[in-house]
DNA sequence: CCACATTCCCGTACACCGTACGGCATGCGC
DNA sequence: GCGCATGCCGTACGGTGTACGGGAATGTGG
């Protein structure tokens, strides 16, 4: 597998093909670089001029697609929403097919944010500015389908009753709290303090937080 | 209780008593001033001629005292992991004497981090640079601590062993892995999505990551 | 007391950042 | 052919961290 998590790369053309877009395919271009920029160089790495010249275009004629680097950054986490969702999904897809093992969703989940920190810290650790009314709806979005997935799988794992019900919605944020916080720290590299490899800590935290295991 | 957590403010005479300060003094005081300036305007506002500027001082002076801004933040959160560890132990103290509960420890950390997002941010989501021994030895010394106070809160509550034991340790990293989720998804507004108060959330994600409770 | 060495301080400058402004070039309706 | 609208972006402004080197002050040997 040589890309582990399936993060679409479309690098052929790049600057190429910007003169054929029209405006809304100009815009997924630029963010689709924005977005491989932040994952392979880092936050900081992401840059107006820097995306304005891989995209061999000056930098002002952003601004004529994205509505400055905040903006960018929104969109760059819509996407990351929209790409956990998939992974997670599909991976809870195959627990359910195999054994009732909560192990495989939450190593993607925590895999994803391992081999995408920085676009995971920008996903997480961006504050939602109150007044924003887009970007909250992105978050909260991108957080409602997450926890869409867990209370589906446990629904469908037996160990709760509908996916809707509160108290399932309860033992889902939990469950997605612990692994939020496992993910950030391992991100961080502070895993070493405690003993044990990854998928111990996490195994011993699932114990824990998921009703039971099978 | 105008301050609520015990974050010390000396800010009676601070350019004034530059002068009378010795090497160790001023590195000091240039620390202390940026601390505030995290807390109080956030991250992106700690810069190097601010604070020169709130001293009455050259920017390129702070570099006699401070190797850059990064050194900087690394004393910074050196500070940090001081003031949390000395305030959880305090509550872990106060829970020990009244009831075996693990919610005002509990409490106490959440609240650290969301009345201080910027510093606690910046003392979590910081990367450890694996080349950096010193900044390491901060974070791990940091982070054995708090684990310790944790860890004592499980034997003296008579929920486990001795607190250097095995298990002990494990349940320690995961009640605080845990709370460190927590805090982090508060910090960054993402609460609303999970239904209830914080308490209510707490409490719930405490009963399942605490062995029992009284 | 003077001349020199050392230490501290910091003004200037450079490379980078986000982006406001305004001019240019192109295309389209008439 | 002309006038106008639109997309593109060069230039410039105010910010950042910090390298460099000069100046001031302080200590030190004669």
């Amino acid at each position: 597998m040589p890309q582990p998590t399936a993060i679409p790369t479309n690098d052929k053309p790049l600057a190429r093909q910007w003169k054929d877009l029209d405006r809304t395919g100009r815009r997924e271009l630029i963010v689709a670089v924005a977005f491989n920029m932040l994952r392979e160089d880092g936050e900081e790495a992401v840059t107006m001029r820097r995306i304005a010249g891989a995209l061999g275009v000056g930098a002002m004629t952003l601004y004529t697609y994205v509505d400055g680097l905040e903006d960018l950054h929104r969109r760059i986490i819509a996407r990351g929403f929209d790409i956990i969702h998939e992974n997670c999904s599909a991976a809870c897809e195959t627990d359910r097919r195999h054994e009732h093992d909560w192990m495989p969703g939450a190593r993607s989940y925590v895999r994803f944010a391992i081999e995408n920190p920085n676009l995971y810290h920008l996903m997480f650790a961006t504050p939602v500015d109150p007044d924003d009314e887009q970007f909250d709806q992105i978050i909260h979005g991108g957080f409602a389908g997450l926890l869409e997935v867990v209370s589906e799988q446990l629904a469908h794992t037996g160990l709760s009753g509908k996916p809707l019900e509160v108290e399932t919605r309860k033992v889902a944020g939990r469950y997605w709290i612990a692994l939020h916080g496992l993910a950030t720290l391992a991100i961080a590299g502070r895993m070493q303090v405690l003993h044990g490899t990854l998928d111990e800590v996490m195994e011993h935290l699932l114990e824990a937080v998921a009703p039971t295991r099978g």
